[in-house]
RNA sequence: GUCCCCGUCGUCUAGUGGUUAGGACACCGCCCUUUCACGGCGGCAACACGGGUUCGAUCCCCGUCGGGGAUGCCA
């Protein structure tokens, strides 16, 4: 019914870092712009700043977003009918603009060095003054002043002519009217004295020759708006709608940086975040599904619910607490084929696995042992970084243990005595050459401490911890069944002779 | 300094010119459980402040304060 043409929208990183979240949040809401509305997303590599970026950046930018399965249907890889896309390849398209502007004398050459500009703004700073931005000296050079600099071998910047009246505004997509008045505008460079566009020249050129529709991007970047609008004024293009969406602060509300704790995306990685959770809790942060809607959402949920009308004008603290628990849900929400594919390399890469000796009710393999282990698991397995913590036992004698649990279950004549005469109980009653279920074991210990004259948790407590290392485990008769007859009657031993 | 933006529980947020201001995270308590976790139930906790406009403002306007951003031949 709408006659707006498809969006083409895009995320126009820098490689001059890693991707950090607030370009992936950037990059994230363009993405789900796109793919809500029926748009096109692009990917464009902005590397106007030779000195800056770096081929490791592009590759980590690039790992960063197929991490968090932000596909992009024209770009680097990708292709596309308006390349390239990288912007160092574009010099010819920027150069070709930039004559047209200087046919039309909206620009002109500009020979100050950072030295000659950083004199004049002590001048004007000494004499109390405020230096408000570029003063406009090369603005009216007469061509014979221009010749000499041109013969003394002097580079030159290339300089926008910005109108000292009026104002320029746009009516943003999450902010409504923004309105700058033109006074405050400075003649901004927009192409380097060593040849390349700067940002706000290359941007507007690539956003026109792409097609593109609706630029998303972050508030930091508000203030460059007026300016390119002035570029497309110039140019005689259409400006396409803009679209600030608000800052990602640090839990202090401060600028996110890296004390606050991870900030590139890929560092979440190693900390044990799925890409769907991350992608889940980017989402959350300026952007809300609605009322009492369910946060907790695959990427093909959000997309459905969308709506840069949704999106909101504040700027939001990273909360890990949160994501933390996005994270864990997500992994509740998991297969069992799922979860088993995402702790198979865990245990592996620790060299664990199943030792055909133990003789495992039911298990003739490592991975299906492993999917036993993860099943009485259940939904304890919240986590990929404390699996390793809470699974190690099942895998080998060297695993993790509570101190604090083991001072207070194992450490003391009642419970070793305790342990003693289960172990006893347990090699008396069961044959260690087969696999035993869990309701052997439970047998066993029920009758000894019937036997003992003891209650059943006085011999389950110590044998948790005794078995696990830990206060909390999965029910303990089903781990003794996967650990084994021989190496449970091995390890009540062994903790009822510590104590 | 100047310009711009933002301001609902500690955090992410929903919301309306008249609501018991809703949800989620975190926190606390209870239940379940041999334990922990999960789950269930309950609790704590917010409209920054001051003026207007209005019969009535969290919501509209102005100011103050607080926070953030910009102020580059970085993006």
């Amino acid at each position: 019914m709408s006659q707006n043409p498809a969006p083409r929208v895009r995320f126009a990183p820098s490689p001059t870092g890693f991707l950090h979240v607030g370009g992936a949040r950037t990059a994230l809401f363009n993405w789900l712009y796109a793919r809500s509305q029926g748009g096109t997303f692009i990917l464009r590599i902005e590397d106007t700043d030779q000195q800056r970026s770096t081929e490791e950046s592009y590759a980590a930018i690039l790992r960063g977003l197929n991490w968090l399965g932000l596909d992009w249907d024209e770009g680097p890889h990708a292709g596309g009918d308006f390349g390239p896309y990288l912007q160092s390849e574009r010099l010819d398209l920027y150069r070709e603009h930039l004559d047209r502007l200087a046919a039309e004398d909206k620009v002109y050459k500009c020979f100050c060095t950072a030295e000659d500009l950083e004199a004049r703004e002590k001048a004007v700073t000494d004499a109390g003054g405020v230096w408000e931005g570029y003063d406009r000296h090369c603005a009216h050079l007469s061509p014979e002043e221009i010749a000499v600099a041109e013969q003394a071998g002097k580079p030159c910047a290339w300089r926008l002519r910005t109108p000292d009246e009026g104002s320029t505004f746009w009516y943003d997509l999450i902010v409504d009217k923004r309105e700058f008045q033109n006074t405050v505008l400075v003649d901004r460079v927009i192409v380097k004295a060593d040849g390349f566009p700067t940002y706000q020249f290359a941007c507007v050129v690539d956003d026109h020759l792409m097609g593109i529709t609706h630029v998303l991007r972050g508030d930091d970047h508000v203030s460059n708006t007026p300016f390119q609008i002035l570029i497309y004024q110039a140019l005689g293009w259409p400006v396409p709608k803009f679209g600030h969406m608000p800052m990602i602060l640090g839990p202090d509300r401060k600028r996110l940086s890296k004390r606050h704790g991870a900030t590139s995306v890929e560092e979440f990685q190693t900390l044990g975040i799925l890409p769907a959770a991350m992608l889940n809790y980017l989402a959350l942060l300026g952007w809300s599904p609605g009322g009492n809607a369910k946060e907790v959402m695959s990427a093909q949920e959000i997309i459905k619910k969308f709506s840069l009308k949704k999106v909101g004008s504040s700027p939001a603290a990273f909360d890990y607490d949160k994501l933390n628990h996005i994270n864990s849900e997500h992994i509740k929400n998991l297969s069992a084929v799922e979860r088993l594919q995402l702790a198979l390399p865990i245990i592996t890469e620790r060299g664990w696995g199943l030792d055909p000796d133990w003789m495992i009710h039911g298990c003739d393999g490592t991975e299906a042992y492993l999917g036993r282990v993860l099943g009485t698991l259940g939904n304890r397995f919240s986590s990929l970084i404390t699996l390793p913590e809470q699974i190690g036992f099942f895998f080998t004698d060297e695993h993790f243990v509570d101190q604090e649990a083991w001072a207070g279950h194992v450490a003391s004549d009642a419970a070793r005595e305790n342990l003693a005469a289960l172990a006893d109980a347990l090699e008396a009653a069961l044959d260690l050459a087969v696999a035993q279920p869990a309701g052997a074991f439970e047998e066993v210990i029920r009758t000894t401490a019937e036997a003992r004259g003891v209650q059943a948790g006085d011999l389950i407590h110590p044998s948790r911890v005794a078995l696990t290392g830990q206060s909390r485990s999965a029910g303990i008769f089903e781990v003794m069944e996967l650990v084994g007859a021989p190496r449970t009657i091995r390890r009540l031993r062994a903790a009822a002779a510590a104590g």
